[in-house]
DNA sequence: GGTAGACCTGGACGC
DNA sequence: GCGTCCAGGTCTACC
């Protein structure tokens, strides 16, 4: 039989706001219906791959049907896999002390940013959208769960460190990241990558964007991204979207280093909150081309949603 | 510290 | 249908 699970939300959480909060909500094998208002994916539990569908049916509370039945260790997991892809554990004395900083966002209550559900998957979804155009991160990603992932699932390390070189350029069309995206997953199975320590407040960042930045294939938007998905927010992951967002939104003038520069500067008294501005004042400008994100279709983002269309 | 070129894929474009 | 060009970060070599 189906399990259920019900999950209290924090105060101010808006389901379909919070999911379509960051571009991974339209990556396989995340699926969002904009009709229904329903995301859907496959969740990599104790028990094996179990496909989840979750629902906002009141304020303050989260309904997930999975597709088969949860023993209790699989319950667990998904629960703490789904707090962390929602943010569920970010409070909303956190959120309220970003709206002190950055009152912009304080009556849409924008604040937080949807993740994945495990660290790894982060990582990786971060290599597949460096040097890349939107749709083919989107594709991607398509083809590294129907591909290597288990029931339509996101690949864990596991599998990724066992993976060949060939399958995932010529089935997963990763290009030159496949030997990058390997040794990524061979450092997670060894044991390598400590997500608590890098998660830790205690420790800085400056330190985590030094261990990061020693990874393979993450270089500093790559580190920076994966710093905000840690939690961190200090940090700019600054792209030719943000040169793009710095001319035409920010009026910034001079040469794509000076505008990054400037970008940087102009978000830097916003603090460890600097890249929530940042973001929801991007994300702003894609809402006011193409609608409310929870409207958006995945195949229509990546038909449109890249820097030299959004100009 | 800064810069040039290679690395891949997929879409646009010209013929 | 084919060839060429371009967008998109990281890495390495070089100055």
């Amino acid at each position: 039989m189906a399990s259920r699970l019900t999950i209290k939300t924090p105060r101010g959480y808006r389901f379909a706001r919070d999911v379509c909060s960051y571009g991974f909500f339209l990556l396989a094998p995340n699926h969002w219906d904009p009709r229904t208002r329903t995301f859907s994916r496959v969740l990599d539990l104790p028990g094996g791959p179990a496909a989840v569908a979750m629902t906002e049916p009141a304020r303050g509370e989260l309904q997930a049907r999975f597709t088969r039945t949860l023993s209790p260790g699989d319950r667990a997991a998904a629960v703490r896999q789904i707090t962390r892809m929602l943010r569920l554990d970010e409070t909303a004395d956190t959120i309220r002390e970003f709206h002190r900083l950055d009152p912009r966002w304080k009556r849409s209550g924008r604040g937080r940013l949807m993740r994945s559900p495990t660290f790894f998957e982060d990582v990786i979804k971060t290599v597949t959208s460096c040097n890349i155009t939107w749709p083919s991160t989107i594709a991607m990603n398509r083809r590294l769960c129907e591909v290597v992932g288990r029931g339509g699932a996101f690949p864990t390390a596991r599998l990724l460190a066992r993976a060949r070189r060939t399958t995932l350029r010529a089935r997963c069309r990763v290009g030159y990241r496949d030997a990058r995206i390997i040794e990524l997953a061979r450092k997670f199975v060894a044991g390598e990558v400590d997500e608590a320590w890098l998660a830790d407040p205690a420790t800085p960042d400056d330190t985590v964007w030094k261990a990061l930045l020693e990874w393979p294939g993450i270089g500093p938007y790559a580190a920076a991204n994966i710093m905000q998905l840690l939690g961190r927010y200090s940090r700019l992951p600054l792209d030719t979207e943000s040169i793009r967002h710095g001319k035409t939104v920010l009026g910034l003038r001079g040469s794509n280093r000076q505008i990054m520069r400037a970008v940087h500067a102009h978000f830097a008294p916003l603090g460890h909150h600097a890249f929530r501005g940042y973001w929801f004042e991007l994300w702003e400008f894609y809402e006011a081309r193409r609608g409310k994100s929870w409207t958006w279709e995945r195949d229509v983002t990546a038909a449109t949603f890249t820097a030299s269309q959004l100009k």
